[in-house]
DNA sequence: TGTCCGTTGGG
DNA sequence: CCAACGGAC
């Protein structure tokens, strides 16, 4: 029997439901091949998402090879090449995906494969089946806190065994390198810190150990390592989620804990709408806002893209984005309220633009997420709460350290004047593109024109 | 996981 | 003057 395993985002040996199942199907002298579709098309153009993930299939290649495993690299355009590359093969296993465009990648490949082929997908990326949980008439959770109480009740499940020297037995062929592969390699610039599984798990312990308790307070605060920053683990597959669950309910009971914890079953949430509500993507989950009214000004957005809005913690926080393809949570929260209702540019064009930088990039906690701040989506931020830019920054860039970092220009302000310099005194700096008091009335009566 | 504005009451 | 608070958005 020729068992294939097909790597996509879960560039990881420990925890991995797709090898462990192979494992467990494998009789001893069963043939084990690991395989990785390099389509070309997806990386064009070439952002620090891509980079960071090549970077990280990279270091995933160096530990396969020094554990004696290798990785065919299969270049193909479209799922009838990945397959027909593929050759004889009696079963193929990964670890489903649930969200497009991934979902109809893998149907086609399904497709292309025919009768002959088993095909085994295995839920690995999330705790829970996308339909474990349904209200008592049947129909999915639209909203998180009954959702959470359905999560609660059930045991999230445990990480799964590999064993590497079982692998070995199974897996006799070297790394295939095409010269594709070596191209995006090449295309790599940015000195990643930390990549790996070794470095993921080195991370997450500590943040068990030393952070997860003062996760409820500290997680506000971009200028401190509050937050877990897994998420690009999670994303490209160099942490499991079990793995990482394991470790935080084993944690003491805290605030900070729960707290913790409530975010990953947020995280189960979104995926879980976006799978049962097909769409999301391009429309609001909440109908009523269909033809809201949004403004189309290229320059604006521009600006917001690039950091140059005038209201320095948007500023600050949009390039950290450009600069580290990754940005604090709060932080999202605020740019995204901030394009939403201060700019009245459509969710989705920030969403999009997200996409395009952010290495931990996930469709479903990110369109979630935009649809919450934007307050067009389930159980979303109400309208009427618009945040005000100059007051978050005093309120969790409070001495104004984040700002400095990201926009010298304020360097030398004080704590006082940073978080909104006098329109005299901004020399170096722009002047804010909007209004704070005109932007917040008029989102209130688009939205209210909207109800 | 909000902010604004008017009111009240202490200094 | 400003903190605390409650209602409205």
């Amino acid at each position: 029997m020729r068992r294939v395993c097909w790597f996509r985002s879960d560039f990881r040996l420990t925890d991995n439901h797709m090898l462990h199942r192979a494992l467990k199907d494998a009789d001893s002298d069963d043939e084990m091949e690991f395989v990785f579709w390099l389509n070309p098309n997806y990386c064009e153009p070439f952002e620090t998402r891509h980079d960071y993930f090549f970077a990280t299939m990279r270091q995933f290649m160096d530990e396969l090879e020094e554990r004696g495993l290798g990785l065919r690299v299969i270049v193909a355009d479209t799922a009838e090449q990945f397959v027909e590359a593929l050759g004889e093969l009696d079963v193929l296993y990964f670890n489903a995906e649930y969200v497009e465009p991934f979902k109809q990648r893998d149907e086609a490949v399904i497709q292309a494969l025919g009768e002959a082929v088993k095909v085994i997908r295995l839920l690995d990326r999330h705790l829970f089946a996308p339909n474990a949980f349904t209200k008592k008439d049947g129909d999915p959770y639209k909203v998180y806190t009954p959702f959470k109480k359905a999560a609660y009740a059930e045991a999230p499940p445990a990480p799964y065994e590999v064993d590497v020297n079982a692998l070995k037995r199974h897996v006799t062929t070297g790394h295939e390198v095409p010269v594709e592969l070596k191209r995006q390699f090449d295309r790599c610039e940015h000195a990643w810190k930390a990549l790996g599984e070794a470095a993921a798990k080195r991370r997450l312990s500590d943040f068990v150990a030393n952070r997860i308790d003062a996760y409820d307070e500290d997680r506000d605060i971009p200028a401190i390592a509050g937050t877990s920053r897994l998420s690009p683990y999670l994303r490209t597959g160099v942490l499991s989620i079990r793995t990482v669950t394991e470790a935080v309910l084993k944690a003491p009971k805290s605030s900070g804990r729960d707290t913790y914890y409530d975010e990953l079953l947020w995280r189960e949430f979104y995926y879980m709408i976006m799978v049962q509500f097909p769409g999301l993507k391009d429309r609001p989950f909440n109908d009523k806002y269909k033809h809201l009214d949004w403004e189309n000004d290229d320059e604006n957005f521009q600006a917001w893209c690039d950091g140059k809005t005038g209201y320095p913690i948007v500023d600050a926080a949009m390039r950290q984005l450009n600069e580290k393809g990754w940005m604090h949570n709060r932080l999202r929260m605020i740019v995204a309220s901030f394009l939403s209702k201060h700019l009245m540019i459509d969710w989705r064009k920030g969403e999009r633009y997200f996409e395009q930088k952010l290495i931990d990039y996930e469709a479903a906690s990110n369109i979630g997420g935009w649809q919450w701040a934007a307050s067009v989506g389930t159980d979303a931020v109400p309208y009427f709460r618009i945040f005000n830019p100059t007051t978050q920054s005093e309120k969790f860039d409070g001495d104004g350290t984040f700002i400095r970092k990201y926009v010298p220009e304020l360097a030398n302000l004080d704590k006082k004047a940073i978080h909104f310099p006098d329109l005299t005194e901004r020399d170096g700096y722009v002047d804010p593109i909007v209004d704070h008091k005109e932007a917040r009335a008029r989102a209130l009566e688009r939205f209210k024109d909207a109800q």
